[in-house]
RNA sequence: GGGCGAUUAGCUCAGCGGUAGAGCACUUCAUUGACAUUGAAGGGGUCACAAGUUCGAUCCUUGUAUCGCCCA
């Protein structure tokens, strides 16, 4: 079969994997050898809305080089593949489609009418990624295909959900949480990002009670008085006075003797209704910096992490303003009557509980229902209206009607820069909200997950990934995972009224007090009726039932007419946080709770790829959960890899316009292209910038492999049968390739062992182009077409063997190339299921061969490189002449001389006594040869030729000899660098006689 | 503020105790022999700075500067 005469990647790129998916090629456990080790990686799962960006196409291009390597080798590998059910995102998408289609909202259909349609839209347009990651050649086993909301999966989080809760590592509270006012949702606090945004800090007077006074004092760092003044307020700054309505109380630090004299005292919030003003106690806290703003901090329990701290310290009450859209709370009773409650409260007067408390609404009615940044500047402006901010001097230079600077009084606003929260998805401010949610209680589950990476039973690569981890791991945080979403898995637990405890009443205030948690309505039903006492316990007088809208949540207790009690339980809302889920991919995805036979074939797998910016997220999460879950590592290796950014190192974005989608890629250059790219960036621990100038080039290089496999097949190698066993040879070309192939075989194993990408590109790279198209391939030609039939027969066969190894090493980086011409011949199998070499240079090499060609190499070079700087026509074959050649370079010159005279453009090599008059010097090793150029010869280039070689030869000797005349060096340097440096300088010291001869001859000459 | 990292050729990056490599770009030459998506030859670097350890430092240690990322 003759071959194309170019490689038509479009073309045979969905060829060829059709080819392999209809054989099976990918399915787990093909081409396994007996008895095999198992090899597994479970894939990053995509969001189901997801389409494939430059990340992904990195990230799996390693993945599949990983495993098409594996599977080459005979291990019993299986790729996991997969989509996650991306609980925000594609709620988010689907409510963008309904509303552009004109359907009824989300809220208007209900939550099972939405979930119908997110599955709809699920079916026909989620996972288009799949085939996306097909295009790039991804050998998954799709055969197996998961999704976090199909198959056992869903049942596998909710049996982990029911464990976790019974063993005590999963509990519900109310807490402070980032709440993503958009989606109306909890988030965790990994989904929150921090931007630096222009902000204000204002400054406000809160008077004290009764209109008490004291003496502020301050002082400079000697403890002279630089201000003394009577106050009847205490200055407060803030960033965000809106909150103010709910602070509980002023904190100021123990040892701040400014205040010492009013700590305990009350204070006035100054905003409201004045004749309703709540008044707050001064406490003291170590959390409030003296130096920062006045020293003074007003504590907003439920709207500031840090207040929420003291605020539990301190046991001060956390009142709520905002609703769940962050617009100022609307509900409850009037303000009159919640702030007299407040007031009592603060007096001390009152007791209260924490539901209590989150009932009452302390937003005045002129604020109630207002955005949250509305209500900002109402309180701001209301605040300097009464005269309450605190003023500063201000002075416009020279704007007085005669030019004279003015002075002005106005509110003490600073301008600067504050950390404000974003949803990452949303991209809304995100609001501190006190709610109920559901808690991994992560202190608990932690500690297996440390040691297991501390004791080296994984490993993260590259090592910098392990000390994030620790430091992340060693503060972690309780992880929110309940989301006020419909798309995910919904919360197994179920609600209803409390017992009184001692008694049989049922006292139901309202809010959800007794949690049964089961994997089943059904066993939530029972746990109940274990809990109240079944109908028959109690004389047919109580019946527990189910209620059927979730969404009104909590049990409801009724009696009916014959004076019977009904208890409804009804199931949370709420729905897990997708990477709950996502931290139990390996397991779930691999049939657990069932002990079924690719769990215990392939769990723990093998090697984790993905993205250091999940390695949060996803890697320690799944850490955690797997041992909690089954007591098992998850994975071995973790390779922690970048962001891959522009060629100015840019991150990729569509605002930005410099996003390269990796579709077009493959369109205009090749898959193969691609992901030698992607394996040629990936070093560890290196910035990944990609430049299409690279792809460029590596597309050029698989045209360099198709024309290297054209000139075979020009040559008739395709028609030599396919053998599997390196051949016999005798030619010094042909036991020196394979010397060459079993070394670079070696280095590509060695560097795929250790995840070094791109050692393994650039050593294939290098030894394809140069090695075995610039040399290899040349030398061949004299050979194949001479007249020595059993030379050019066993040629022809050698160069057909190296050529397939050419095609196997390269395969895992560029499958599709590599196919189409290793199926340009009869084969008993794809390449794809070729065995892996295992042929060593110990095997391969010839040593003679090895020195022969290596000579005759630098000898063409050499002689290439006088002609060019001498000016020697190219096409003319000039002689060469040696004084004092020896044995090794006769050995070497005798069994390649037609590739030096073709190569170099030698017609004949003369030995003479003296070297003749006007002779270009060449610095090869084994003899002092030259090229005669009597009369032609430019002596003055010669001369700068020599001498510049001379020079960088001395440097190189300074340094030699430097070295070796350091007693020291002898000393205490190991003998073989000792002897290495003394042939070294021997060598060079050769060179440099041989030259300096030349170059006086030369100068003779001018 | 805490943590992690980076600084090597014009650009993008490898390397790593024995004074430096690749690709691209650049210069010169080559055009019927697998390949112009090419071939041949070549220029270009006090490896950020300073001190230390060492016989020897681009590499190890410490500090400085600049830049990046993550977490507050």
């Amino acid at each position: 079969m003759a071959l194309e005469k170019k490689f038509d990647a479009t073309t045979a790129e969905p060829r060829l994997y059709q080819a392999w998916e209809a054989a099976g090629c990918f399915v787990a456990g093909a081409n396994a050898k007996p008895e095999a080790s198992s090899y597994c990686i479970m894939i990053p799962p995509p969001n189901v809305t997801g389409v494939l960006h430059m990340g992904h196409a990195f990230n799996n291009t390693l993945q599949d080089i990983m495993m098409r390597w594996k599977r080459m080798q005979g291990f019993d590998t299986l790729w996991q593949p997969g989509t996650d059910h991306a609980g925000i995102a594609t709620q988010m998408v689907v409510e963008r489609k309904l509303a552009e289609t004109q359907q009824p909202s989300r809220a208007e259909m209900g939550r099972d009418a939405f979930l119908e349609k997110v599955w709809e839209w699920k079916e026909e347009s989620g996972g288009q990624i799949i085939n996306q990651l097909k295009r790039l050649g991804a050998s998954c086993d799709w055969d197996r295909e998961a999704f976090t909301m199909s198959g056992n999966f869903p049942d596998a989080v909710i049996k982990v959900f029911v464990e976790m809760y019974n063993k005590g590592l999963i509990y519900r509270g109310k807490r402070l949480v980032n709440w993503d006012p958009h989606f109306e949702t909890a988030i965790s606090d990994l989904e929150v990002e921090n931007v630096e945004t222009p902000g204000h800090m204002w400054h406000f007077k809160y008077p004290l009670a009764g209109g008490a006074t004291y003496t502020y004092i301050e002082k400079d760092e000697d403890g002279n008085v630089t201000l003394s003044e009577e106050r009847d307020y205490i200055s407060i700054a803030t960033t965000r006075p809106e909150t103010m309505l709910g602070d509980g109380a002023v904190a100021v630090h123990p040892s701040d003797e400014r205040y010492a004299s009013i700590v305990g005292k009350l204070c006035e919030i100054p905003v409201g209704p004045k004749e309703f003003r709540r008044l707050i106690p001064i406490i003291t806290d170590e959390y409030p910096d003296k130096d920062f703003g006045s020293g003074a901090v007003k504590i907003t329990g439920a709207h500031d992490f840090n207040d929420y701290q003291v605020a539990k310290r301190g046991g001060i009450p956390m009142f709520n303003l905002m609703d769940t859209k962050a617009a100022m709370r609307a509900d409850g009773k009037p303000y009159a009557e919640e702030a007299a409650i407040a007031q009592a409260i603060a007096n001390g007067t009152q007791e209260f509980d924490e539901a209590m408390i989150a009932a009452m609404n302390l937003v005045p009615e002129e604020y109630r229902g207002m955005d949250r940044f509305e209500a900002r500047k109402k309180v701001v402006n209301d605040i300097t209206a009464e005269g309450l901010a605190v003023m500063t001097t201000v002075v416009d230079f020279n704007e007085g009607d005669d030019g004279e600077n003015i002075q002005r009084i106005i509110p003490y606003v600073e301008n600067k820069p504050i950390m404000q929260p974003f949803g990452d998805r949303s991209k809304v401010v995100i609001e501190p909200l006190l709610t109920d949610q559901w808690f991994v209680d992560t202190d608990k589950i932690v500690g297996p997950a440390l040691d297991a990476v501390r004791n080296g039973d994984v490993k993260i690569m590259p090592e910098s990934g392990e000390k994030v981890y620790y430091n992340w791991l060693d503060n972690i945080e309780p992880w929110c995972i309940s989301r006020q979403l419909w798309w995910g898995h919904q919360i197994p637990v179920w609600y209803g009224p409390e017992k009184i405890s001692g008694d049989e009443n049922l006292d139901y205030k309202g809010v959800p007090l007794r949690a049964f948690c089961a994997p089943t309505a059904e066993g939530a039903l029972s746990l109940a009726r274990e809990y109240y006492g079944s109908e028959t316990d109690k004389g047919g007088a109580r019946l527990i039932e189910l209620h059927d809208d979730t969404s009104k949540l909590y049990g409801i207790q009724n009696s009916s007419a014959d004076g019977s009690q009904i208890i409804r339980i009804g199931r949370d809302p709420d729905v897990l946080d997708t990477w709950f889920s996502s931290g139990l991919w390996p397991i779930g995805t691999l049939g657990w709770p069932e002990e079924t036979d690719a769990l215990k074939r392939y769990f723990p797998t093998s090697d984790l790829i993905t993205g250091q910016d999940i390695l949060f997220f996803w890697v320690a999460r799944m850490m955690m959960m797997q041992l909690a879950v089954v007591d098992e590592i998850p994975f071995k290796t973790v390779y922690l890899h970048g962001l891959v950014r522009d060629a100015n190192g840019k991150k990729m974005s569509k605002s930005t316009g410099n996003v390269i989608d990796p579709l077009d890629i493959i369109d205009e250059y090749g898959a193969d292209a691609l992901r030698f790219t992607n394996a040629a960036m990936a070093s560890l621990g290196g910035a990944l910038k990609l430049d299409t100038k690279r792809i460029e080039g590596y597309r050029n290089f698989v045209t360099k492999l198709w024309n290297a496999g054209t000139y075979g097949d020009f040559k008739g190698t395709f028609d030599v049968p396919h053998a599997d066993g390196v051949p016999e040879t005798n030619l010094p070309l042909n036991n020196w390739i394979k010397g060459e192939i079993a070394k670079t075989r070696e280095a590509v194993d060695a560097a795929l062992d250790t995840y070094r990408f791109n050692d393994a590109a650039s050593t294939l790279y290098s030894f394809v182009w140069n090695t075995f198209c610039s040399q290899y391939l040349e030398f061949t030609k004299p050979v194949l077409d001479g007249d020595d039939a059993a030379a050019a027969t066993e040629t022809k066969a050698t160069y057909a063997w190296a050529f397939d190894q050419c095609l196997i090493l390269l395969h895992p980086i560029m499958p599709f190339v590599t196919e189409e011409l290793w199926g340009a011949k009869e084969r008993p199998k794809m390449l794809v299921h070729t065995d892996w070499p295992t042929y060593t240079a110990a095997d391969l090499v010839d040593a003679q061969a090895d020195a022969d060609l290596s000579w005759t190499v630098a000898m063409i070079e050499a002689i290439r490189s006088a002609r060019a700087q001498m000016n020697v026509p190219g096409g003319d074959f000039v002689p060469l002449v040696v004084v004092g050649m020896d044995a090794a370079a006769t050995s070497a010159w005798d069994q390649n001389e037609a590739l030096i005279k073709r190569f170099a453009r030698i017609e004949s090599l003369t030995a003479v006594d003296t070297m003749p008059k006007g002779t270009a010097a060449l610095a090869v090793s084994g003899g002092a040869f030259g090229i005669p150029l009597d009369g032609i010869i430019d002596v003055a280039a010669e001369k700068a030729r020599l001498e510049k070689t001379l020079g960088k030869l001395a440097k190189e000797l300074g340094g030699l000899r430097g070295r070796l005349n350091n007693p020291k060096f002898a000393d205490s340097a190991p003998a073989e660098v000792i002897e290495e440096t003394k042939a070294n300088l021997a060598l060079r010291e050769d060179e440099e006689s041989k030259l300096k001869d030349a170059l006086s001859r030369i100068s003779e000459l001018g």
